[in-house]
DNA sequence: AAAAATAACTGACTTAAGTCAGGTGAATGT
DNA sequence: ACATTCACCTGACTTAAGTCAGTTATTTTT
């Protein structure tokens, strides 16, 4: 390692630093400091309760109170008793709050804008930016639960279906293939999981019941850029735990000889090969695991 | 550009403003405040001039001599008055000054360190910081004059030899190709150029003068991460300038098929295609050029 | 029902960072 | 030779950020 790998990271860590502390001081361009402009933006992004703000930010409670009086006293916040829990206070944007939360949003996607506008590469850099994002991130992938009919849910799935695209030599159809009600796919029959980084859905899957004691995995996709880190598993993990919680026993999939690496997790995760159990055109191997 | 495109970039801009705040608190683990540490590894980097210190972490002059008088009393920094100029002044690291700055070093390094093996695509995160880094920093490539048997220029000839023996469909054999001497690409006979990115070597041109009114441009390189960005279209120009500048009326270059983005580029910018002239086996293609 | 715990708040601090108006001695221009 | 410019410095500020002990109103525990 001499002029490589460390000196390269830390070249990368002033790159980045400097463009920080630029979209810091644009910031500082609408006359209020950092701490302020952080609080209004967190509000903003839906952070209501003030302990997830603080929480949040990692700030002292004194300074949080005095920092929200300020925007209170600037007429950009309200914060109101919490309505299940008197001792809790909720803050809220007003109208000029979500005017001056907007311009934040502004800048932040100016910069950003400006930046693929400039650099002819923009889909390569949007490439690179995931995976980095996602190394430094990784003890921060949350697996969560969600709707499969919500926007996570969907971009996941409209990835998975053109990936499956690329890869089957027949192409793929979704119309085609028994695509599961999303009521399968909810509590109480079953579930639907995004792996999310830093808001960003990079991965998912569906378990999909009939209220019986049999249900199927749907739907195993992780982001190219997220490959390699085990999300998969992890995603399958959860979805078996998910599973036992609404008393499924029997766990069955299909699946697709071009998509190896699924195949090979399947088998090293104590799942077993079992005849082909429907008629759906695209998938030619078949596994079952008992719970 | 829904969940897309900006959000990506916005989310990257999240997992690295978190990271870029965790160095910083690695930092003041060694009990000085950010600002002092600052300047202290701005010495430690070689940036000796008081003025160039406070360019480099743009601080107010006032600011930076209280930080640095307050390093003098830690013993970690001595100022001289600088041998030209009695006004100026330049900073020096005590013997306590290196220990503690390589304690500095060692954080950082540690922390790329661990990035790198917590990540199991080790080479793939680094190319892609070494892209978002270009992406982020382009403004600040400098095509600068360096000793071609210095470290960055040996870097970026040993990528470029690597290159060429990916690329030609013969392989590449420094030794059988006609290297040139040190001397005939320094003044006053030539030059060699370097593109630095934020310290990083990313690209190079050797300009190999004979003493005549003839020379030659050898050794064109930019590093991948930085292609398609007009890198070697500069360095091109800042080659040309420095061959006029020394009174050099006719360029010439020999080139191979292989690299077409460079055959491409001659043609764009005024050079006409000539007769062999040496017997080096690599070549196929060979140009001139009149300024 | 009283005691303990909790969430947010207020007041009284400290520290870091930055600004700005001079001041000093050395170099430079005419 | 003199005024001007320059590089760095000091003193006197301001602002932002953060800390900490103690208060109040509420909820939870016993």
């Amino acid at each position: 390692m001499s002029i490589d790998a460390i000196s390269r990271i830390r070249r990368f860590n002033r790159a980045v630093t400097a463009e920080v502390g630029a979209l810091d001081t644009s910031f500082l361009g609408r006359g209020r400091p950092l701490g302020s402009a952080r609080v209004l933006n967190a509000i903003g992004h839906g952070r209501g309760e003030v302990g997830a703000i603080r929480d949040y930010l990692g700030l002292d409670s004194g300074l949080l109170s005095r920092l929200l009086r300020g925007l209170e006293e600037e007429g950009l916040v309200v914060t109101l008793p919490h309505p299940g829990d008197a001792r809790r206070r909720v803050a809220a944007l007003t109208e000029a709050g979500r005017r001056e939360f907007s311009a934040y949003e502004a800048l932040s996607n100016d910069r950003a804008g400006d930046l693929l506008a400039r650099f002819p590469k923009g889909e390569e850099l949007l490439r690179a930016m995931d995976l980095v994002a996602t190394a430094l991130g990784r003890d921060r992938i949350a697996i969560e639960e969600a709707d499969p009919r919500g926007e996570p849910a969907r971009h996941c799935l409209a990835a998975y279906y053109a990936e499956l695209g690329r890869r089957l030599s027949t192409g793929f159809d979704v119309a085609l293939s028994r695509d599961p009600e999303a009521a399968d796919m909810m509590r109480p029959r079953g579930a639907f999981l995004v792996a999310v980084s830093d808001g960003l859905p990079i991965g998912c899957v569906g378990l999909k019941g009939k209220g019986g004691e049999t249900a199927e995995i749907k739907r195993l996709w992780v982001c190219p850029s997220a490959r390699g880190l085990g999300l998969s598993r992890r995603l399958m993990e959860a979805a078996e735990a998910a599973a036992r919680e609404i008393g499924i026993a029997v766990l069955r999939l299909d699946s697709n000889s071009a998509l190896t690496e699924a195949l090979a997790l399947y088998r090293r995760t104590g799942w077993v090969e079992i005849d082909r159990f429907n008629d759906d055109p695209y998938p030619d191997f078949f596994f079952e695991k008992r719970l």
